[in-house]
DNA sequence: AGCCGAATGAACCATACCGTACACATCAAA
DNA sequence: TTTGATGTGTACGGTATGGTTCATTCGGCT
């Protein structure tokens, strides 16, 4: 997954190489929910998606705005983060290709259930709400689909609340990562530990002890920034069965 | 809320005076979801819904088991648990006469997704699975009832998932007890110390000591796994702001 | 009356994590 | 080349909670 210095030639408002290569092969959709539709409505929703860069720190949806489209990733990271009143926040759940921003369009409500800002860059597909609609309307694999990653939310949700009554930050960070890789295309994704100790609600010093342990380990490695997967196997192994439980319920299976 | 002693004449397989009181009151409907619908769905529904005790302990459903009815709370709590590979166990969301046991159903789903455990004592309705599709295909307000609640189970979780991550168990035991209380008639309900840890991941010894802070405060007063809520006013004081946000989602605000 | 189980209080030490602070290396911009 | 911002390692003490065990009290059953 190395990047080509060429790919430098397109920088967007994105501005890392990660995002400038998104440029280059942006446009193929990857996301799995759109994956499972049947032709006809693929075809459909093909000629109303827009494609276009995710760059960290991008927000989606703010906290209660109205939800103006579905938004599915086809690479990168997005989560809902809880603001509490103290000024910490953490993550209440994460998206990738597996699903999409905007469920509660499907849940008859059109305002946004917290606010979602984009955490590893990527590249997502836009579709207007009444596009959605029509969408919903006219094709019974577009209503099933959405019902589908509901649950699979649900289950996400629920696995997380006891996760984070009972596991260990190291396990909690390695189950990050494990779902990470599985939102990328390569190995290698950039991501901060500052970000990671943001999302997971820890100290950057507890996440740092974290990951030299998985560097001295092989397991992973990193530079300032850029993560490697290096034995995906050995990350399982340090993670918790909340990993499988969630990837068994999504569409990542 | 005295129980007064001729309750015991009508003891049932729930064996406290708890449940024998709901023998005797456990008739009317008080769930939330199901005085929302209209007055036709109210009385289609009313024909066909099965009214009786839930008792500590009670599994609603087990994990993965056939969803076969749709379970209204009147009173009482319930809990979907998760169980962990270590026999560990926590609560991943709980369920009062603001909602029911069965969203899965709503999702297109049969299966539960999660084992259901009554926590407190109460009653609640029961409704075949056929009776709830008969319901749902006819009126649009048992449609509309049903993404609402699933809506606002949504916010509940994502609320815990965040809760769990930052705050202290004293602010989750006095939200689970402040969560309960709206869920029950009266001020008084049976839940031991014992059932507190459990359902929130924490040693008992560490639910004991909060109580004893919240005895002394004068907040609550209990003996005996009987609770009693003394000011609630003081008791939300103890809490996170998770349990005002949880509450303003749902039926019950 | 006596017994046993259930509910609670309390003690011990262990440890995982926090709050904070500082030091260092690297990269980018000037 | 310098400078500043960023990403990371690390160290200090503090605290909340866990694991375990024991004692006590009360209530219900025989």
């Amino acid at each position: 997954m190395a990047l080509s210095t060429q790919d430098t030639l397109l920088i967007t408002a994105g501005n890392t190489m990660q995002s400038a290569r998104h440029a280059v092969l942006g446009n193929e959709i990857r996301n799995k929910v759109l994956l499972s539709l049947r032709p006809e409505a693929q075809d459909f929703l093909r000629e109303r998606l827009a494609s276009r860069p995710i760059a960290v720190g991008d927000v989606i949806f703010a906290d209660g705005a109205p939800v103006t489209h579905a938004v599915f990733p086809n690479e990168g990271v997005i989560s809902y983060m809880a603001e509490m009143e103290d000024g910490r926040s953490v993550e209440k759940v994460s998206i990738g290709l597996e699903g999409f921003v905007g469920v509660a369009l499907v849940m008859g409500g059109g305002n946004a259930m917290g606010r979602t800002v984009v955490q590893v860059a990527g590249y997502a597909s836009w579709l207007s709400i009444d596009d959605l609609n029509a969408a919903h309307e006219r094709f019974v694999c577009v209503r099933e689909a959405m019902l589908r990653y509901s649950k699979s939310l649900i289950v996400q949700l629920m696995e997380s609340v006891a996760c984070n009554s009972l596991h260990t930050a190291e396990q909690r960070v390695t189950r990050w990562l494990l779902q990470t890789h599985d939102r990328m295309q390569g190995d290698e994704f950039i991501l901060t530990q500052e970000a990671v100790s943001q999302v997971l609600g820890l100290r950057r010093a507890t996440v740092s002890g974290i990951c030299s342990g998985l560097l001295d380990a092989g397991v992973i490695s990193y530079h300032r920034g850029h993560v490697t997967i290096r034995d995906r196997a050995a990350l399982e192994g340090h993670a918790c069965e909340c990993y499988r439980r969630v990837l068994d319920a999504s569409l990542l299976r």
